[in-house]
RNA sequence: UGCCCGAUGGUGUAAGGGUAGCACAGCAGUUUUUGGUACUGCUAGUCCAGGUUCGAAUCCUGGUCGGGUAACCA
């Protein structure tokens, strides 16, 4: 891989960084060490797709390392379970950490004993005040906040009251420490935060032995500079949290004689996509609300949504690098992500004939040549766009089935399908010209009557006339055989919003508003669809997450779902081709 | 209201005082046994007002617009 990404401001502070020496030898590229900090609360997005790869790919193009570290600081939110589906979701992915998976939980000893130093040098106390005290006196964005009347307790008392806190001698909320900063100050971070709260809640890995437990901007500095972190990256609504991120390594460090490690965080936008909703709290309601089957339904934003849908890791990887890293707030078409998805899958899917809508179609004159029971095997190529993929035999007979929308009894202009009278080319077989239709008594085209040109055999044109002209069609169509179609569950998804911006709200709508109504109530359709036999070939592709995943020609892509047995395949459509003849017809 | 951050075609993203480029979308065409793929061409942009400079997307000042921010969440 040569290809050249544009150096974002990232990778320029990472450059600079190294050109310094600001972490190392001057020129030592293998300095940056990042790191991914999910919390263990919930299932990764495609949001979090662009952390992941922004931060592992950063180590892996400099030569450094990054780890996989769960930020569980809260334990009434967050479980094992989210712990699992995240280190498979990074994996697959296709990232590699470096060494152990890393929890904020392994620090909570370092921690504390920081925070003992911190009560020691006078910069933090043990306030009494309730939660809504604190809340009242931490004033507004004009009004400064005010002291809290324990704030100038003494040490020993605070160092006696923290040590209480630790040995659960405390309820639920009742005290917190808090850090000694300013209640003045314009960022309300620095307004003294709280750093420790009481919570007598069982943690996913602690269990019971911690009965208080450190807040974000405490912990996830610590946490870098325990791992040696240099460049912390994260998103944007941290900006405002980095002065107290300095302020408590610095609080540390000052008085130290061998400071502890300092890390750089910067800040990137997140990834919003267009016909999208991307908060956990959101997502959450839709699982709950039954809108969807559940996170890893193929219409769900997340890692293992789009895993289940048939979208490839390369696909994800490949997206999240050409959206790039700014500082600024946008906005993906969402198209793009199908676009990236399609371009991988055009490359390395194997191609097959499944007919989703399908209109039966008899060949008469299939008994010409002989007994019209006969069946032809037709070679079928697996992948125009890789020859080594080699072709596979797909049965041909009397009987057939086509898509109902490749024919109609009066077509436009520029319908290059079939019709009564004209001829088309079914792909990799014979040319057909319909001569007659068969309708049911409600008078619906319900089968069509057609003969074969035997001179066509594989789909090749006819030799030239007498006046050396040769014949042309323009449509080709996807078909199978009757006798041998397989009937196999095919599951159409659609966008799951049906407008631009699912989670704004309308300017004249009320508080009460939900996002849900923009949902798009044709997002699933289910069909009972037609598929040549022999599907699994033996030659195809070993996808590295054992996903089957299949090109069904002139319809999309589409991969084996896991609700599959082996006597009833399941297909989701992970998206269509594009189709420049629907694009028409719907603009007229 | 305060503080922090941002603004380049429709959407993203480059250009680090010297020709505004690339991708996606759109439009037109070529090729094609997928109305797919591939390829070619076209359309279209520096938020506004001042200032510095021979020269500003870039530096400075002011404004406008957008985002973030007042959990014992992360």
């Amino acid at each position: 891989m040569t290809d050249e990404k544009p150096v974002h401001f990232i990778k320029q502070i990472i450059e600079d960084d190294i050109a310094s020496g600001r972490w190392g030898e001057p020129g030592d590229r293998s300095i940056v060490r990042t790191r991914f900090p999910p919390e263990p609360n919930g299932f990764l997005h495609i949001g979090h797709a662009k952390a992941i790869c922004l931060s592992f790919g950063l180590a892996a193009e400099y030569g450094g390392t990054c780890n996989l570290r769960f930020d569980d600081t809260n334990p009434t939110r967050e479980e094992d379970a989210y712990v699992r589906s995240i280190i498979g979701d990074v994996k697959w992915l296709g990232f590699e950490w470096d060494g152990e998976v890393k929890y904020a939980s392994d620090y909570f000893g370092q921690f504390h004993a920081w925070a003992v130093e911190l009560i020691e040098t006078g910069k933090a106390y043990v306030d009494d005040q309730t939660p809504e005290q604190i809340r009242a006196t931490r004033g507004t964005p004009t009004a400064p906040g005010t002291n809290s009347p324990f704030r100038d307790r003494a040490i020993d008392e605070n160092l006696d009251l923290f040590a209480k806190m630790k040995a659960g001698g405390f309820p639920d909320g009742s005290r917190v420490l808090r850090a000694k900063i300013d209640m003045k100050s314009p960022n309300f971070n620095l307004r003294d935060p709280v750093i420790y709260r009481i919570l007598h809640a069982r943690h996913h890995r602690t269990g019971a032995d911690w009965s208080i437990y450190p807040m974000y901007d405490w912990a996830h500095g610590l946490e870098d500079s325990i791992e040696g972190i240099t460049h912390s990256l994260c998103t944007l609504e941290f900006e405002i949290h980095r002065p107290l991120y300095d302020w408590f390594i610095d609080a540390i460090n000052e008085g130290r004689s061998e400071p502890i490690h300092h890390p750089q965080q910067t800040e990137f936008a997140r990834l919003n996509l267009t016909y999208t909703v991307l908060s956990k709290r959101r997502l959450l309601e839709l699982v709950e609300g039954g809108q969807v089957t559940g996170w890893d339904d193929p219409r769900m934003p997340t890692i293992s949504g789009y895993r289940r849908r048939g979208y490839t890791p390369e696909a994800i990887r490949s997206f999240v690098g050409e959206v790039g890293i700014t500082k600024f707030d946008s906005v993906i078409d969402v198209g793009r992500l199908e676009n990236a998805c399609r371009e991988h899958l055009n490359r390395a899917a194997p191609r097959r004939m499944c007919v989703l809508n399908p209109l039966r179609v008899t060949i008469t004159n299939w008994g010409e040549g002989g007994d019209e029971n006969r069946v032809e095997m037709m070679d079928a190529v697996n992948n125009p766009e890789d020859d080594s993929a080699g072709t596979r035999p797909v049965p041909f007979g009397r009987t057939l089935y086509i898509e109902r929308e490749d024919f109609m009894e009066d077509p436009p202009r520029k319908f290059f399908r079939l019709g009564i009278g004209r001829e088309v080319r079914l792909r990799y077989a014979y040319w057909v010209k319909c001569h007659d239709v068969v309708k049911d008594e409600r008078g619906e085209v319900i089968e069509l009557l057609c003969t074969y040109d035997p001179a066509t055999r594989g789909g090749d044109s006819p030799p030239p006339d007498a006046q050396g002209k040769v014949r042309k069609v323009k449509g080709t169509l996807h078909w199978v055989s009757a006798a041998h179609a397989l009937d196999v569950e095919v599951r159409l998804f659609d966008r799951l919003f049906s407008v631009e911006s699912p989670a704004r709200k309308p300017k004249d709508e009320g508080d009460d508003w939900d996002f849900k109504t923009n949902l798009n109530p044709g997002s699933l359709t289910v069909v009972q669809a037609k598929l040549e036999p022999n599907w699994r070939g033996e030659s195809d592709p070993k996808w590295a997450d054992g996903i089957e995943r299949f090109q069904f020609e002139r319809q999309g892509y589409f991969c084996v779902d896991c609700d599959s047995s082996d006597q009833s395949p399941v297909f989701n459509r992970t998206a269509t081709l594009r189709d420049s003849w629907a694009r028409a017809t719907n603009k007229r």
